[in-house]
DNA sequence: TTTTTGGTGTGACGCTCGTCACACGGCATT
DNA sequence: AATGCCGTGTGACGAGCGTCACACCAAAAA
């Protein structure tokens, strides 16, 4: 963890976030001189659930893993975050613990928000706050879907559609549409097990879905891994 | 589905509701002009997932049940909301298909508000807005934890778990706490099936954890339960 | 080089839980 | 009285998936 940055670059940063976007050259000036800036090395924890907090975050530049441990030492992974992306918005705005764990992926730049310098300023500024509820809107939408599939599709199913995701953000169509991420991750994202995975994987292999080479996941038919997401 | 209600009668219920207690008098009675009161009768749907909508409600009278369904015919239980609970606003904030299913559970009454009425009045006030979102985080914190729930806890924990929930939320403490649920309710609540839920209660009962007398589960050993919560 | 570490690939085993099938009792409808 | 319709109670069966145990390989560390 460490400190850098000067007001006028965060503020030029703060443009590409998309809540932050909208506001006029003044207001983000404003903002800026309340931020300060934060870096975290790869690998390195940036909360833990649970944690008392009074800030949100703005990632200006890496990735951020947000997950979510069991008491039996298991993990979920809820998202992956990068550029642009806010985080912590929860416990800054309603004042409880932390509610989930944050970990830099990469190298990160975050630009720290405290609740005391946010909240005056949401109260002078509705559109910012209807932005937010926006973004709240967006997340409560995706944390049903994600349980929802949980609940109701199988292993095969929430791996199939996690790696279309996946692809779909990660991958602009140059080439083959291919993904690099381990066995162990997928599964944390899908709630199940690195065995469990590695076996539906090398079925689809055999039956021609997918190739996997290098450590890469190449998607060879798309169609049939729909299939699995659309129909149990 | 049925139209009643004078401004003025409206106004005063709108007190009893988390996210408009804190409006002045004025406030309240501008926005009651732009509310039309609906009624439903017990097990009407309300509304259905997916469905476009652009209004919220607050519930005047009655129960209202939130689920999900699944494309295998299942459903979730996602909450059961009362006098003064909102639903709804998901949709009303960012315009998309309802998140969810919403049936009357008993005969209700519902003051809603449309979307062209409701947004200009949260552009000009920002205390609201930010109430609404402390109801998001609530939202979302709660819709991440039942996925945690689902995700990491076996059949047994989510029913001692819902059940301590709802006997807490319904009784105060007049007499045993005691619960009158169906199975199968209890069943959709925790994403499980009927059949398993009857083996646990039967099997709690026999341990003497509970006692089951003319559709009435009966809590006799609250702590047992709490220990099934924490402990796998 | 040897060791360690982390990702991968597989088999065996067993538990949980969903599914199906069926029985019983109460209550409302006819 | 006869007929549904719930809600409840149980047994049998099997699929899905977690767990454990182990082998292989490459890259990094020692």
């Amino acid at each position: 963890m460490a400190e850098d940055g000067t007001p006028q670059e965060i503020a030029r940063l703060l443009g590409k976030c998309l809540v932050f976007r909208a506001l006029d050259e003044p207001a983000r000036a404003e903002l800026a001189t309340r931020i300060r800036r934060q870096s975290y090395k790869a690998a390195e924890p940036i909360f833990h659930v649970g944690a008392p907090g009074h800030s949100m975050m703005v990632i200006l530049q890496g990735t951020v893993r947000v997950s979510l441990p069991s008491p039996a030492g298991r993990t979920i992974i809820l998202a992956d975050l990068g550029i642009g992306d806010v985080l912590g918005e929860v416990t800054l705005l309603d004042g409880r613990g932390r509610s989930a764990d944050a970990t830099a992926v990469t190298n990160c730049s975050l630009a720290v928000l405290d609740r005391r310098d946010v909240m005056p300023f949401l109260e002078k500024r509705p559109d910012v706050c209807l932005t937010l509820l926006e973004l709240m809107c967006a997340r409560l939408r995706r944390s049903d879907e994600r349980m929802a599939e949980i609940a109701f599709f199988d292993l095969p199913s929430r791996l199939a559609k996690v790696i279309l995701e996946k692809i779909k953000e990660s991958g602009a169509a140059r080439g083959k549409p291919r993904l690099s991420l381990s066995q162990s991750e997928l599964a944390a994202m899908i709630n199940g097990t690195r065995e469990n995975v590695n076996r539906c994987l090398r079925d689809w292999q055999r039956r021609g879905f997918v190739e996997m080479q290098d450590r890469w996941i190449v998607l060879a038919r798309e169609d049939a891994l729909r299939e699995l997401v659309d129909h149990p």
